[in-house]
DNA sequence: CCCGGCTGGGCAAACGTTTGCCGATCAGTA
DNA sequence: TACTGATCGGCAAACGTTTGCCCAGCCGGG
């Protein structure tokens, strides 16, 4: 049987509740009933039931999330930025993943709200698949976006500045003296998608690019490796080819080199995410990293917000990647 | 606020516990009361409050899992399999960071107590310094540990058999040609270092290899790339470098690379896990596939074991991993 | 007609906390 | 001395479930 307040509480000989709130702060109480609650506590090596406690205070201390998929290597990296952020304020991570399933995310959103989680960090599967689910629980719970968002929901988003990514992008390619770029990305079913291609035209004329027709698939080295073979059959290939993520540009590289095409020496690619493969790649791909402990404080707060702060206007919080250059835009 | 079994009952004209036993089928209950009660929940939108649920039923539905780093590409795989093999019991993961150190490990281990979770998989951070935290838990959950395990303390595990991903690799060497090998892996510090290092000498000799002096070093990327120079400043080089997990075969890759060597044409390569980058890498990686979703149902099922049957000795489960032949082993 | 057993509904007590309220004690002031 | 207010301990009621127990009703057998 487990250590409860009780047995504290009798063992220091004052009652249950003057042990809460000597142990919980929540009143003052006298000195020396403080000092021997928490040495009661102390030697019978009492721990708080966290489920108790929640059940009375209506909060858990526990944040739910759900990815898409942990598997894809850009969430593991906002994953832990997230877990890092909640334990400053000894708060826990309830992980969900939602097997790129839309049907799966609901029950999954469902079950963390069943379970009374002080708010829902969310990244959806898709955009608009994911929106009735996600208006759904948004009712109950506080709910954040992050990195992709469903259209028509008004709730908080955070993640990276597409535009300013692909304007550093292009600034980058300029100065190693590309001319002509195209764009090789997803299409419009999520919004990642969407904004980098609507990111990229601008960002190329700005530095003075000329840039070719997009070709827009899906995320994924596949896509990549396709989108290759039909770049070269499309006539003379461009100066630099720019990936809607790493994958994506991976891809690229493969099916470059498959015919015989060199990286960076014949053509320059770039990524986006900077995801823990772009560094390991051969060769090392340049991308845009995004901030991925910016990301998750911003979330956090987020939260914290719409818990205090009751109804407001939803946020759309876009924060600056940096540039990180590497062998693939890098002519030795 | 939220609605309530009662409402539930109020509405179905029956007493709370009626409502309970109809919702959860704890006792039967006549049929028109039934579906009384179940019409009553749907058209009110009733969902149980797992807390309160938890709290008077000693069972959370959640399942504690701690690992040493999420953004170590292994993990993320291991997490989704458990996820999974989860999911098909209605239960959830709560997984935690323990940012590879073992004194947040040791946090996120009573944190994980304290919510009460029903059981803890558990990969250490170190096989001595996780033990205390490790075993203090164990004593009030059940606890299961996967991949690496800590010395001195009697839980059950579950992992690769190291052995055999050994003798698969060498086999394969073996019959491409090789003759003299060589181990480049992480010493002993970790559970995986030890057995593997075990395991290489007996799976060369089986298969007629000569082997030199292993390296040891620590699993890292870095001290793949520092063990090529080593290896080279040795002498001439073996006719295959056997990596102890994928990140440092990339880094052998990397480091011969580098020097002007060529893989797979002028050594051969393996590495061991199968990580995600393991097929993306220059040349894509042969390697032994850990049997991720075999290990997360064992993980679960030995939970629901130490659950169901109390003490028992310990079980060492250790699953026969595959082999996956690509690049950097194939001589074209 | 009586009795035993079975079915199924409801009361109320838990599970381990937190917290509103009451009242006791004590210091300070008139 | 009496009164006021502040401080602080304790009682008991929540939070939303589940479940042990009791009891009513009914059926069948003797």
């Amino acid at each position: 049987m487990r250590v409860t307040i009780r047995d504290v509480a009798q063992r220091a000989g004052v009652s249950v509740s003057t042990a809460s709130r000597a142990l919980s702060g929540a009143r003052p109480v006298g000195t020396e009933l403080t000092t021997r609650v928490t040495a009661a506590a102390r030697a019978l090596g009492y721990r708080q039931n966290r489920l108790a406690s929640a059940l009375r205070t209506q909060r858990t201390g526990t944040v739910g999330m759900v990815v898409p998929q942990i598997s894809n290597p850009f969430f593991p990296a906002l994953v832990e930025a997230i877990e890092r952020s909640l334990s400053g304020s000894g708060r826990q991570l309830l992980l969900c993943d939602a097997q790129r399933d839309p049907a799966v995310e609901a029950v999954r959103l469902q079950a963390l709200a069943d379970r009374q989680v002080d708010g829902l960090i969310v990244a959806p599967v898709s955009a608009v698949a994911s929106a009735d689910a996600l208006a759904a629980v948004a009712a109950e719970v506080p709910v954040v976006q992050v990195d992709r968002y469903v259209t028509d929901a008004d709730l908080d988003w955070v993640g990276v500045d597409d535009a300013a990514g692909l304007r550093l992008i292009a600034g980058h390619l300029a100065d190693v003296g590309a001319r002509t770029v195209v764009l090789v990305s997803a299409g419009s079913e999520s919004s990642t998608g969407r904004s980098r291609l609507a990111g990229f035209g601008p960002a190329a004329a700005r530095h003075r690019l000329t840039t070719a027709e997009p070709l827009l698939g899906e995320y994924g080295i596949d896509w990549g490796v396709r989108a290759a073979d039909l770049l070269r059959a499309r006539g003379p290939l461009p100066d630099a080819i720019v990936g809607g993520n790493d994958e994506i540009a991976l891809g690229v590289v493969r099916g470059l080199r498959a015919a015989g095409v060199r990286v960076p020496d014949d053509v320059l690619v770039t990524g986006f995410d900077d995801a823990g493969f772009a560094a390991l790649a051969d060769p090392a791909l340049t991308t845009v990293r995004q901030p991925h402990a910016l990301i998750a404080d911003e979330c956090v707060r987020l939260l914290d917000l719409a818990r205090a702060g009751g109804e407001q206007a939803p946020r759309r919080i876009a924060l600056a990647p940096t540039l990180v250059v590497r062998a693939s835009t890098t002519r030795s």
